[in-house]
DNA sequence: GTCTTTACTTTGATTTTGCTAAATTATCGC
DNA sequence: GCGATAATTTAGCAAAATCAAAGTAAAGAC
């Protein structure tokens, strides 16, 4: 069974690879994701390599390969399912399961993640509106639009949050930005970078990073 | 934060102590509960005491300081209230949830636990009927008697299984002597060291050595 | 088209954790 | 005192994960 370690360098390799759109993800990332020296992530990769899960090019970056794609699913279907269960059984809000979540996905047996999968009625997305990939490893990404793309002046519904920051999360929580909420945007300023925005009968301004982390239904 | 290995280490021997009665616990016993050599228990067991955690005297066994018995208190709250959500809350049979929560115990966090615990609504006995040490520490060990001790021809109500043994526990759910279910001695053989006992309409006969470890409430 | 910067790789080593094997030593019963 | 039993010591291994620092390759600067 892979360490934690390894699941942990496997699930960045993929979501970076996916929020970048790249197949090759470069050394540095990875290592700055596992708050890791270059050089540990380089030794580390490579081992994954050489257990099939990757593929390294040296100079290039780090690719998955599909065994590597396969543990990719599982752990982040784990991190998800928790998330999900956490918020809807155990009362948690839905910016603070994170952290929780990525201890207990390491450690529950697959016996309790279905369990849990049923009991919740096989969910498709988790709190933050991050999709929740299928026990055989599927993963269905809705196409969404970011606050910066959508049109202006029409109601939209929040569907996703795609960041895992606490600090970042606790101020969407707070200024009523759940997925499920509706915004509309009244205002985009492309010189200041500046996004006005009309939630719950509050307006609020965010820059342009963000916006582009709040992703609404089109 | 103590690791995994500690933790065992701890809980085992805080078991040991209490199943015995004795305060001392023997190397040799700790080195079978944790599955080792005799060495590698006297080597972990003085860093458990360096660690402030254990009295270890050489030729003599291992107890619990107050700081360790904490810690066994904490760790065994962790395992037994998990046991019971297993079993409340996730649908898992009561003689199947002790692998899960040997897993679970060492990395749920402080909140979850008492999220768990109120929605439990503070339970004091596990599924197995073993006490739930209190977040401060306490526990309440009620005074049980075995099948061994226990009057004849009278119906008594089983309080705990005192055995964490799978296939046993297996046995003695088939058997439909949970926790909470009735039972009559009808006879105790002490030449045969057997037991005969009326449980929901079913005869059936056990040894000694099975018998010592359903406890009935008196 | 060389030069410099930046990113990455290599090497060598360290740390931590937990374990074993085997030789030695203490203790207890008789 | 003699063995048997249990525990301790010593030496050492192995896996996992890391870092520091020196070296190398590729990309952009000018």
């Amino acid at each position: 069974m892979p360490s934690a370690t390894v699941e942990d360098y496997i699930k960045q390799i993929y979501l970076i690879s996916d929020e970048s759109g790249t197949k090759e993800v470069a050394m540095g990332r990875v290592a700055d994701a596992l708050g890791v020296v270059p050089g540990t992530a380089t030794t580390m990769v490579k081992a994954l390599a050489a257990a099939g899960l990757a593929n390294y090019a040296p100079r290039v970056g780090v690719s998955l390969t599909s065994q590597g794609h396969v543990l990719a699913m599982h752990v982040l279907r784990r991190h998800r399912l928790i998330e999900q269960f956490l918020v809807e059984h155990l009362g948690y809000d839905w910016s603070e399961v994170h952290e929780e979540a990525e201890q207990l996905e390491h450690v529950i047996s697959e016996q309790l993640l279905e369990r849990i999968d049923k009991i919740l009625g096989h969910p498709t997305v988790d709190p933050h509106g991050d999709p929740i990939p299928s026990a055989s490893g599927e993963i269905s990404e809705n196409k969404l639009d970011s606050l910066l793309q959508c049109p202006l002046n029409k109601t939209l519904i929040i569907a996703r949050i795609a960041d895992q920051d606490p600090q970042f999360l606790s101020f969407i929580s707070r200024s009523g930005l759940n997925p499920g909420a509706s915004v509309e945007i009244t205002l985009r300023d492309h010189r200041a970078e500046s996004v006005q925005i009309l939630a719950s009968g509050q307006h609020l301004s965010m820059g342009w990073g963000a916006a582009a982390k709040i992703l609404v239904e089109r």
